[in-house]
RNA sequence: UGGGAUGUAGUGUAAGGGUAACACAGCAGUUUCUGGUACUGCAUUUAGGGGUUCGAAUCCCUUCAUCCCAGCCA
């Protein structure tokens, strides 16, 4: 391998295509997996480590498996397993015929485990949880051997056979490892094998009343899966010791070995389980797919595309080093693989509507324009024009601030498509708010240019008010209104953004709206990407979410 | 004060002894029937200190900072 193939590789491409070139893979076929404890759903730290798993089998002809860390049976569940793979699927990813869980192994590993015993390697440990603690030591001081340490192997076989049988209670024993107990890395110190626990399995229902734990099961189902490259988080690194143990026992007859990347850190969200958990328990959102959830059908319903996070993660680049990238990288993302193919139509969110004097009344015209700027496959389609019209309340000012180019008194713009449009006068209520305005329109305008060639500064949006559609539109901000939320008062539930979702009823929209699908990319025009929403969207009554808003260079100009 | 890791523009990530770069974010401008897109330009970087070398982000020493580990969670 000469270095220049090495450019611009990140350090685990670096060791495979190592290992490849010195014949350290067998058959010289990579073997990845992606190993979620079925616990919660997928959020985009997962997505890091999906595309991570999968791309690297993809690029180097190799395999991911999608192997289901169903060891806890307490908090796991079959709704997570079906979900995660729902989701995987969706990001792109297909692991084919290998679809494994951990449980798939129990019978294996209790085996092993028994041989372990045998060999004296492991022992049945009676210590209380607390002594247990007391025994391991600290950060800084050695553990101590626990008395059940020299049990008989004879003992040590019953006793394990009795927990298996349902003999004793959870938490009076414990099968335990026979390493180090003045070990420096406390995952050496005796790390327990197998727990008791009457709980049921998602899989293997009330079949074990002994659960074996992640350290002892997660190497072993990656030999027995003939897993080349384990890659996991940085956390893990300190097991790596314990990794290498277990799969340097009898028994067992394929070596993979263990590599940690950092995992995905965003600024401005929460990215833990136990968090997301907690936001939907109690109602802070509206479940795990809420639109401003973190998680991967969270961003699906928002609109999200799995193109624009596979663009995002490819962009964040893999390393050793714990980092936080910024939402805007992923806001970034998600226009530049919209824009490409959103479907642009006319939205208007916050009504005003407007009188073209100079129109006949009663006449309709259909206006023909273009589907995608950037896409001149996406064809045209026709919307009605008439006298009356809405545009965007923020699109008229009776007194125009400076730099100001779209409707104000005496100034002309072209309404897209269709014509140029003069304001003439307004109507207000009693309060002197502006609900109407009087424009002129130049009939030689139609199609949004003139004979004379002159120029208009503006171009608003529009929606004819016979024809329109009413809908209802989220509009989404993020979810946390800090950076790092709960850093400055401990508490990440104290910097929850209470104004994350703004909901308008009553916009109008373009008819052809009513033929929108779940899935589909639109821009409403000059405001933002919005998808219909799957779940509380229907055919009489629209709801869409805001995928992200537009770059907006006029507000922050106009607000400093 | 044990062990394991990591420090490159504001944020991510390259550069593996030979001119520190790319993207995002920021700022300024050009183009435009989206104040979008596209395009152009500007500013800002090797944690500190020593050393080796003609030459160091890169090698050595040292200091500092940050993260992870004391579940019968994963």
């Amino acid at each position: 391998m000469n270095t220049d193939e090495k450019k611009n590789k990140h350090f685990i491409e670096k060791i495979i295509e190592d290992d490849l070139a010195n014949g350290r893979v067998p058959g010289g076929e990579i073997v990845t997996r992606f190993p979620p404890e079925p616990n919660g759903y997928l959020h985009l730290g997962h997505a890091k480590s999906i595309i991570l798993n999968f791309s690297l089998a993809e690029q180097y002809g190799g395999r991911c498996h999608l192997r289901l860390d169903d060891t806890n049976p307490e908090k796991e569940d079959m709704e997570y397993i079906n979900a995660i793979q729902s989701d995987i699927r969706w990001l792109g990813f297909d692991w084919g015929d290998h679809l494994y869980h951990a449980s798939d192994y129990y019978q294996q590993l209790y085996e092993i485990a028994v041989s372990l015993i045998k060999e004296n390697k492991a022992y049945v440990d009676s210590l209380t949880p607390e002594q247990m603690k007391e025994y391991r030591g600290t950060l800084t001081q050695p553990g101590k051997n626990s008395p059940d340490r020299d049990r008989s192997i004879e003992e040590n076989l019953r006793l394990f056979e009795e927990m298996k049988e349902g003999k004793h209670p959870e938490g009076s024993y414990l099968l335990r490892a026979k390493l180090d107990m003045a070990s420096p890395n406390l995952n050496l110190r005796d790390p327990a094998l197998y727990r008791i626990k009457f709980a049921h399995h998602p899989r293997t229902g009330d079949t074990w009343c002994i659960y074996p734990m992640y350290d002892y099961t997660h190497p072993i189902s990656d030999a027995i899966e003939g897993v080349t490259h384990s890659i996991c988080t940085l956390e893990f690194e300190d097991h790596r010791p314990a990794y290498d143990w277990a799969t340097s026992i009898d028994h067992i007859d394929h070596t993979p070995h263990q590599y940690e990347f950092a995992r995905l850190n965003i600024n401005y969200t929460v990215m833990s389980k136990r968090k997301l958990l907690f936001l939907v328990k109690n109602k802070l959102v509206d479940g795990w797919d809420d639109p401003r959830m973190p998680t991967l059908v969270g961003v699906r319903r928002r609109g999200y595309s799995p193109e624009a996070l596979n663009m995002f993660i490819a962009r964040v680049g893999v390393a050793k080093v714990e980092s936080v990238v910024d939402f805007a990288l992923l806001e970034f993302c998600v226009r530049e693989d919209l824009n490409k193919r959103a479907k642009r139509v006319m939205a208007v969110l916050k009504p005003l509507k407007v009188t073209v004097t100079n129109y006949p009344e009663g006449e309709t015209e259909l206006i023909e324009v273009e589907n995608n700027p950037e896409d001149p496959g996406a064809g045209t389609r026709k919307i009605p024009f008439s006298r009356t019209l809405y545009i965007e309340q923020e699109d008229f000012m009776e007194v125009p601030m400076k730099g100001y180019r779209r409707l104000f008194p005496g100034n002309e713009v072209r309404f897209k498509g269709a014509y140029y449009l003069t304001a003439q006068e307004v109507v207000q209520d009693e309060e002197g708010h502006v609900i109407e305005v009087l424009c002129t329109y130049d009939p030689e305008s139609r199609g949004g240019t003139t004979p004379d060639e002159r120029k208009v500064r503006g171009t608003i949006h529009w929606v004819s008010a016979a024809h329109a559609v009413e809908a209802t539109v989220r509009l989404y901000d993020k979810l946390f209104l800090t950076e790092n939320p709960g850093e400055r008062t401990g508490n990440y539930l104290d910097d929850i953004n209470h104004d994350s979702l703004v909901t308008l009823t009553e916009c109008k929209v373009e008819p052809s709206l009513v033929q929108s699908t779940p899935g589909e990319y639109l821009q409403f025009m000059r405001n933002g990407y919005f998808t219909l929403d799957t779940s509380d969207s229907s055919p009489e009554s629209l709801v869409f979410n805001r995928t992200v808003t537009l770059k907006d260079s006029w507000t922050r100009k106009k607000g400093q």
